[in-house]
DNA sequence: GCTCCGATAGAAAGCGCTTTCCATCACGGA
DNA sequence: TCCGTGATGGAAAGCGCTTTCTATCGGAGC
């Protein structure tokens, strides 16, 4: 029913080791030989058995690019930022056609491992982790052991945005500096003026939540000021909405709320809003990660600008083996302060 | 190297075939016996090696989600909605676990075309074709053809939010009624006074701009009001804002714009905002879709809401089997109309 | 006590490709 | 004229799993 490699063989009347060689091009075929195969390749409208050819190859086309929430454009500007490096690459097997696929983790740890299992399962020929890691050192346990493993068995691993669990070579990372950026997110509110700042943050026990709380109290200690109220929440704009009732219920003088993210932020401003808060005269606001977005809220959201697509496309390439990782593997990339309208000076 | 069924086998003291048969539970084994297997499996650590299981059992547990652009929410709403839906379906081989990955076609005819082939090697269970399609004949011709041939193959083929070109039966449809929810919006406009509407529409030759524009035309000829300006531009805010300069040059007097989808509608607010125009003092604006986001736009966005998530849980189910198509294959998704704060009263 | 049957488990034949040897063949050099 | 040699193409052995087809075994039925 289905038209093999075999069939092809017969139509061209060559074997089926020249017909392969011609689709795999990895070996010398008189120009007429080819010519003849391609033909009845496309006579006989030939599609090539995936699953046996990776059998017998014994690696597949398929690389995996996991992301903690597919919905959120912070993830889906640096996926499709690596699929279309993955795709464009192509020096491999089978024509080079590498297949990229996003897996959506949801952020939960058991479906990225469920998801690396089924990757290598597939034998993925890489496999890209995006965002940052639940901290839990169980979690992280178990996920630096499947790495590891996908790695022995050949298959890349490149981390954007978590920092690396295992030192293992085929392992690459790019890290975000998210502390940096945060502190100095935190420094240009303190050079405002502002003394007392809450902070909207992302879901506890997450590595960049970790980092960008860090960077803020770093600013805070150095400039000697004391810590103002922190909530924990989700990446949406409900958490932040949420959380800046939290945030001035326990302390109603505030004058500066910084979000986990521009999302976030986007929440908190909606919530200010509605108590007749002005933006930024009573209250300042800032985000992170500068989506698209950002700049068209009103007031325009300052934020952290991340090179998320540029991220996205070496996070590809390193996939691909297209690009080499820098020596150690780790690769620091860099956030960059975007100061708009939602911050000001805080009155009197 | 790498451990095998054969492996898990020996170790068990029983044959590769009870093993299988163990893993995939379609076959009665002795309690005692699946044990035994089921600890040499976790001892040895045992993957499956996914090509050989799929080249023998002639199908894979993959399944493809194609969508125009993964970093629009739109898209990314419905991708997470339908891979979460296939993820935990599961009467399948393998323990059920499906693989859904998302492909992002960038809305290219080819890499659309590229991606179904890639799908079809890998002999993907199933394949969900998300957001509208281009209209040029010799695509969609194209693409009939490939989907016809994955769908004879046994690929279960959805589409969702495109418009169906084949009526063959593995083949289910969901269309969002777009014509429909583009002419409330138009007509509650006209219900507002507005008698010069301009409209920022999306890319031209999509169906999905296509039946927009016709919900909007019917409802301007059903009033007898004459038709505004109309600039075709992409799906972002970089569009809207581009067009709502034109859109202004050819009429100054506009008094409400309507843009192609919410994203657009934050650039022609930019716009609009930079040329001192208050919303919806000067000018109503209208989104379609009602991102998330929209709500916190400020004036927030009168749009025309989609249940994306839904659409995306259904598309999910569809492709896994656990729920049939309607008869015909055809489903209409409701849009409806949500007013806020961006339309109102023209001046005067 | 013997046959028949349901419940289990094993043997073995592929699934459709890749790839390692080999076999040819046409030349150029000695 | 004969042989070494490079360029091509074929034969065949798997890759690791699934799945028929059989074989075995302990009762139930007579």
């Amino acid at each position: 029913m289905t038209v093999t490699l075999a069939d092809v063989a017969a139509r061209a009347r060559v074997s089926p080791a020249t017909v392969s060689r011609v689709l795999n091009g990895n070996y010398p075929v008189a120009a007429s030989t080819r010519e003849r195969v391609l033909r009845a390749v496309d006579e006989l409208d030939y599609v090539l058995n995936g699953p046996a050819s990776s059998l017998a190859a014994a690696t597949s086309d398929l690389v995996g690019v996991l992301v903690n929430d597919i919905a959120d454009p912070f993830f889906g500007i640096m996926a499709s930022a690596a699929q279309s490096a993955i795709g464009e690459g192509g020096s491999g097997r089978g024509g080079g056609e590498k297949l990229a696929v996003v897996c959506n983790t949801g952020g939960s740890p058991e479906r990225e491992l469920t998801y690396l299992t089924l990757l290598q399962r597939q034998r993925a020929a890489a496999v890209v982790l995006m965002g940052g890691s639940l901290e839990d050192p169980e979690h992280l346990a178990a996920t630096a052991a499947k790495l590891a493993k996908l790695a022995e068995a050949g298959t890349r691993v490149v981390l954007c945005g978590r920092p690396p669990v295992t030192g293992d070579a085929n392992t690459a990372a790019l890290v975000f500096d998210n502390r940096t950026g945060a502190r100095r997110l935190t420094e240009h509110l303190l050079e405002l003026g502002h003394r007392r700042i809450g902070y909207a943050a992302g879901p506890a026990d997450r590595t960049t939540t970790r980092h960008r709380l860090e960077g803020h109290r770093a600013a805070l200690a150095a400039a000697g000021v004391e810590e103002g109220p922190t909530v924990h929440g989700a990446y949406d704009r409900q958490a932040g909405h949420a959380a800046t009732a939290e945030l001035l219920a326990r302390d109603p003088d505030l004058t500066a709320v910084v979000a986990a993210n521009d999302t976030v932020a986007l929440g908190v401003c909606a919530a200010l809003r509605e108590r007749g808060l002005d933006i930024p005269g009573d209250v300042s606001v800032a985000g992170f990660d500068d989506l698209p977005f950002s700049i068209d809220a009103v007031p325009s959201l300052t934020t952290v600008h991340l090179p998320l697509h540029e991220a996205g496309v070496r996070a590809g390439r390193l996939a691909m083996g297209t690009e080499e990782p820098r020596t150690g593997g780790l690769e620091r990339v860099p956030a960059e302060l975007v100061v708009r309208g939602s911050t000001g000076r805080p009155r009197g």
